[in-house]
Parts: C-alpha cells; sequence; structure tokens
RNA sequence: GGGGACGUAGCUCAGUUUGGUUAGAGCGCUGCCCUGUCACGGCAGAGGUCGCGGGUUCGAGCCCCGUCGUCCCCGCCA
C-alpha cells in the first residue's frame, strides 16, 4: 500500500495502485503523488529510465486511477519530505498503467473540504476520498468494533430485530412501507427496536446488544437524521448501576480505540439540577454554568427592572469575549428564545447607571473577570408563558424550567459563537487532533475535552396544556420511582420515573430506564396517561400478552452511536460520519431519494396519490 | 409550519453600501516550456442564464415581489 512504505522497504519491487493525487511536471521528469486507502506515495517518472513510462505520465491527470511499477528507493538527503510519512523514499517507475481515466471532478479530493456541502453530497464518492473522510470512517469503524467485543466481553449477545415491523411507542412519526400482500396494510420501519428487546428478555436473553438502525420521520438537524444507529441494550435483573457500569465500560473502550483516555464511573447529576445549573438536560460543562443571582437585586431592583420575583434571577458568563458593542449586542438577540417567557438584561453599563451595586454584585457572584461577558436572565412578567403552576417540594415549577432553558439555549448559543475568544472548545479540538495523530496505540487523556454526565430523577409526566392531559415524557414503558408510586394518580407531576440519560458536551448520546416488568403497574400506568385498555391494546397488544408470560425484571439504554464518531472525529455535524446522509430537507442529493414511482408499483401497492405538484 | 444566514466562473470569494460602458481575483482547467518537485515554477488561453421567475427603471449582479436550493435554529424529535 502506498501510505505504508518506508525506508526499510528500499530496494523492494513494487506495485501500487490508487489515484493520481496531485501531478508535478517537471518536463523530462514527472512526480506522481499516488494515493490509496492507507496513504500517499511518490513515484517519479524519469524521462531518461523510461521513456514510454514518461510519455504516458504526460497524459495523466488527477484522480486518474493508474498503476505504478518500479523499485522503492531512499531519496537523497536533501530531497527528503519530512511532511509525509512516506517522505524518505520514492518509487523509481519502470512502468506506469492507466487503469482509468476520469471526468474532472468539480473539487478534489487532495485539497480540504470545500464550502459547499451541496457539491460535496451530491459527488459524494468523490468526497468520501478525502483523507479526513477517510479517517472519520475508519475511527468509525473502530469505535464500533471495540463497542461490539466489549460488549461481548461483558457478555451480551448481539441479535438482529426486524426493520419491516409494527409501529413502536417512540413518540416520533413513523415510516411506512405499503404491504404489497396485505391492501391497505403497512409495516413501520422501528423508530427503535424497544418492544423488541423488551421481548428478548422475555425470552430469556439476558444480556441483549445490537448496533442498529432506527428510523423517525421528523425534521432533520446538524445532530438528527432519519435514519440512525444506536446501540441498544437490555439487561435482565438489572440494577441502574448495573446499566451504568455496562455502559461506562464501553464508552471507555470505544474512546480508547479513538486514542482517548476517559475515566469512570461518570459524574451524576439529577435533571433538576442540571436545569438549574446548565439550563439544559444535556449540559455542557466545559463552559462556566449558571449562577443564581437573585440575591443582587433588592425587591425595589426587581420591580424597576420589571422582573419577575418569583421566577429565578440567573447570570450566564462566557470568559473572555471582551466588551461587546450595541450592534454586536444586538446581533445576538435573535439567538435569545422569547417564547420560554424570559427575558435578559446585557448593557451592563447601563444596569450599572441604574442600578450600579447590582451591576457589580451580580458579576461578584458570577465569579466574572473584566473579559467575561456577562447576562442576566429572568422571568418577564410581560409575557408569561402558558403552563402549569404545578410545584411540589423541592421540584422546579414548569415556569422555572422554561427561565433556565431560555438562560441555558442562549449560553450554548453565545458559546457557539464566542467559541474562539472563550477557547473552551479548543481543549476539545486539540484532544481530536492529538488523538488523530497519535492513534489508538498511543492515547491521550481526554478528561477535560470530554465530559459524560449522567443525568438522573427526570420527571414521569409532562403537563400537555393543549389537551390538558399528563403525558409520559418518556415511552410508557419506563418505571416510575417505587417510592413514588403512590402519588400516581394524585400527583401525576410529583412521579420521578426510573430513567437516565447521557450526555457529553451538549449532546444527549443517549436514554434509558429500567422497565416496567408488572402488568398491574403497566395498566395504573395507562390508566394515569387516559390510555384506555382498548387503546393500550390496539397498540401495544402483543407486547402486553407478552408481558403476562414470565417477565423478568429487566432495563437497558441506547446511545447514538453517530453522535458518538462525531464527538471523537471532532465533526460539527452527523453528516460527517454519515457515508451516505441526507440533506436537511430529507434529500438525497447523490441518488436522488426521494422520487416518484410508477404507477404499476403504486397499483401493485394499492395506492393512489392523492395530490401531487 | 415559522425565523435567520447564504446563493456571482468547476471551487473559494470580491463587486450589492450610492443602479451606469465589455462582471473581476485566487485556485482549478487547457496548451506550450521546464530533471528534484512535493500547494513545483514560467508563459499564453478558455471559462459567466450573477439560483430561477416577474416587476420598477432609459438602464438591474445591485432596488421591489415571488420562488427554489443549501446550512443553522424554533416547532417537531430521546
Amino acid at each position: 500500500m502506498c501510505g505504508e512504505l518506508r525506508a526499510g522497504d528500499a530496494g523492494r519491487q513494487v506495485v501500487l495502485m490508487g489515484w493520481v493525487n496531485r501531478r508535478r511536471d517537471h518536463g523530462n521528469l514527472i512526480f506522481l503523488d499516488l494515493r490509496d486507502r492507507s496513504g500517499i506515495a511518490q513515484v517519479v517518472l524519469d524521462h531518461d529510465l523510461t521513456p514510454e513510462g514518461h510519455a504516458k505520465g504526460e497524459q495523466v491527470r488527477p484522480e486518474y486511477v493508474v498503476a505504478a511499477v518500479g523499485k522503492v528507493r531512499l531519496r537523497d538527503q536533501d530531497a527528503i519530505n519530512p511532511k509525509m510519512p512516506t517522505g524518505e523514499i520514492e518509487i523509481e517507475a519502470t512502468e506506469i498503467r492507466v487503469l482509468n481515466d476520469t471526468r474532472l471532478a468539480p473539487f478534489s479530493p487532495a485539497e480540504e473540504a470545500i464550502q459547499n456541502e451541496e457539491v460535496r453530497l451530491k459527488y459524494r464518492y468523490v468526497d468520501l476520498r478525502r483523507e479526513e473522510m477517510q479517517r472519520n470512517f475508519r475511527l468509525r469503524h473502530q469505535i464500533t468494533l471495540a463497542i461490539r467485543e466489549s460488549l461481548s466481553q461483558q457478555g451480551f449477545l448481539e441479535i438482529e430485530t426486524p426493520i419491516l415491523t409494527k409501529s413502536t411507542p417512540e413518540g416520533a412519526r413513523d415510516f411506512l412501507v405499503p404491504s404489497r400482500i396485505h391492501p391497505g396494510e403497512f409495516y413501520a420501519l422501528p423508530q427503535s427496536p424497544q418492544i423488541f428487546k423488551q421481548i428478548l428478555m422475555i425470552s430469556g436473553f439476558d444480556r441483549y446488544f445490537q448496533i442498529a438502525r432506527c428510523f423517525r420521520d421528523e425534521d432533520l438537524r446538524a445532530d438528527r437524521q432519519l435514519e440512525f444507529t444506536q446501540i441498544d441494550l437490555e439487561i435482565s435483573f438489572p440494577r441502574r448501576e448495573t446499566v451504568f457500569g455496562v455502559v461506562e465500560q464501553f464508552m471507555q473502550a470505544a474512546f480508547a480505540a479513538a486514542g482517548v483516555t476517559l475515566s469512570i464511573p461518570f459524574p451524576r447529576i439529577t435533571y433538576d439540577e442540571a436545569m438549574r445549573r446548565y439550563g439544559t438536560d444535556k449540559p455542557d460543562p466545559r463552559l462556566p454554568g449558571l449562577t443564581g443571582v437573585r440575591a443582587a437585586f433588592t425587591d425595589a431592583d426587581l420591580a424597576a427592572l420589571q422582573i419577575d420575583p418569583a421566577l429565578p434571577v440567573v447570570a450566564l458568563r462566557i470568559p473572555n469575549v471582551g466588551e461587546l458593542s450595541r450592534k454586536q449586542r444586538e446581533e445576538n438577540h435573535p439567538l435569545f428564545d422569547l417564547k420560554k417567557g424570559a427575558k435578559f438584561i446585557d448593557d451592563f453599563k447601563r444596569l450599572a447607571k441604574g442600578f450600579p451595586e447590582a451591576a457589580v454584585k451580580v458579576r461578584e457572584l458570577a465569579g466574572a473577570s473584566d473579559a467575561d461577558f456577562v447576562i442576566v436572565v429572568a422571568g418577564d412578567p410581560a409575557h408569561p408563558i402558558k403552563a402549569s403552576d404545578t410545584k411540589f417540594e423541592g421540584r422546579l415549577s414548569e415556569r422555572e424550567i422554561n427561565v433556565y432553558a431560555a438562560a441555558g439555549n442562549f449560553r450554548s448559543e453565545l458559546a457557539k459563537k464566542y467559541a474562539d475568544r472563550h477557547g473552551a472548545f479548543r481543549v476539545t479540538e486539540e484532544t481530536v487532533a492529538a488523538a488523530h495523530a497519535r492513534g489508538p496505540q498511543d492515547t491521550v487523556d481526554g478528561s477535560r475535552a470530554f465530559h459524560p454526565i449522567w443525568l438522573t430523577d427526570f420527571p414521569m409526566f409532562e403537563y400537555d396544556l393543549a389537551s390538558g392531559k399528563w403525558v409520559p415524557a418518556h415511552h410508557p414503558f419506563t418505571a416510575p420511582y417505587e417510592a413514588d408510586m403512590a402519588n400516581l394518580t394524585s400527583d401525576p407531576a410529583s412521579v420521578r420515573a426510573d430513567c437516565y440519560d447521557l450526555a457529553m458536551n451538549g449532546l444527549e448520546l443517549g436514554s434509558g430506564s429500567i422497565r416496567i416488568h408488572r402488568k398491574d403497574v403497566q395498566q395504573q400506568i395507562f390508566s394515569s396517561l387516559g390510555i384506555s385498555d382498548e387503546e393500550a391494546r390496539a397498540r401495544f397488544g402483543f407486547f402486553l400478552d407478552a408481558l403476562e408470560y414470565g417477565t423478568p425484571p429487566h432495563g437497558g439504554i441506547a446511545l447514538g452511536l453517530d453522535r458518538i464518531v462525531m464527538l471523537l472525529a471532532g465533526a460539527a455535524n452527523l453528516r460527517e460520519v454519515i457515508a451516505f446522509p441526507k440533506t436537511a430537507k430529507a434529500i438525497d442529493l447523490m441518488a436522488g431519494a426521494p422520487t416518484t414511482v410508477t404507477e404499476q408499483q403504486l397499483r401493485e401497492l394499492h395506492i393512489r396519490v392523492a395530490r401531487r405538484e
């Protein structure tokens, strides 16, 4: 292979096959950089040594596929290229064969990624030739392999579940597949293997896992694709600790495969605490959290500032942003989500004029230096949100959560925008770069760059104002805390779920729970959700049946493989670690999917399209 | 469904503020020259539906309306 040749190979007769990365024509001497999966080697075509080879070399263009026959030789001392792994040698070619020519590609894979992602995706096969993409997929392979091996060693069995199946109880829209054999009936693509893995527990496979493709027909985001891959697992007779331990093990192995040392166990935080400190259930501790600054203001201050005194008053701080002009601050305003019933104060000069003591105290409480940018976020009495005011001992109310969420959102948007100034994300970038440079044999410490956090104690229900009902915050097989069971009907908001999320650097990596394994409990949950027996039977009938046949206590989790790879690749979106991804509008620009189909196909499927532009 | 950014040569971008002759640059591409380059170098050249449609105007890359595409976010989604 091109990239593997070293000084020790000098004298070897070789045949190299690959793509022409670059060509440097010096007249009677031509250099071809030949590229394959392993890297790049320099091939020399000397007119004196091989006139025919040289003549062919003149015809060759970048991205031609060629075979070079020749001898590996050491370069002269002054011709050594220290920037290339193969820089000490070159191939003295005696023969060259053009295996294939090429149309001129719209961009060169020898260079950095072009800005135009539309073109990259359309010519994905060219884009994937780039070194960065080759590295991302090698990394993905290594991570997947490490996870499989870790789980296998921990006693898990990989079992496949159906792709053509019945709608599963996750909240997302299903992809439907019409049945030819059964007119008017449809399969659904799995949103996750949730029900099947629980049935596998009932079936006695006490430790199951699957690197499973999942499908959800929802709008896409930088970290969301229509189809994505989960590391899905389930355990019989578990405690929550069992699940945490298993995940920590394979996460450590996965990161090690990427050359990063991850220390375990991972820290934990409750949902309420995460909202208080970060304003989100996917905390990013690389930057300072939120600080409660209610104490900095007198009641009169709050009244004058038109701030709701009953709601949290918090400061968010982005280090080292420096002073922002009024125009710069105004450009940030659209980043603030006004729909959360909160407002913000980002003009500290003005605040200091009207409320000098408060301004000083806020910065002091937030631990801000002069260069740090501080914003106060608080409840806006002029624009209260519609929310349930139900509040339970020690728990956050919905209005409170919304103020924290507004602050947390603003914090993460500003953190993204001013990444160059605060430098907190650079730690991760540098760690990723170092890991890639050193390879998995020699790992780098990821403790400052990667921050895994377990989140626990989520509320079991959310109040849905539209329907006036309590709806499950998770899928309806999530077990409530036993201690909270008594409140199930009287105080649904106070019930906590025995479920957990794993977050890292502001991304949700996965979530899981201990499941309900008893039919009576399941029925209670359904009834508290206002799901009738009939409805439950229609939606999950076969599963409820299965529950009656000796279901062991069980629980598990599913983690997003794509997101893990994305973090370890240092990529900004999932498309960088998925070979053939879809655009934000759910289109495959290379394949051209989706498309219309022939009338014949529709007829066979008993489908008539109602309207088509 | 909503908000925002972007759309000019194959690619990266300037030109849009203040409408005015033939729309520019770098890279890439084509041809010629070059024996130690490695982002090779030199000379010459080709390459444009200014995303698309409509409007205003004597005149539109530039102003207005609509529309399409890509990206980010909200809604939606574990």
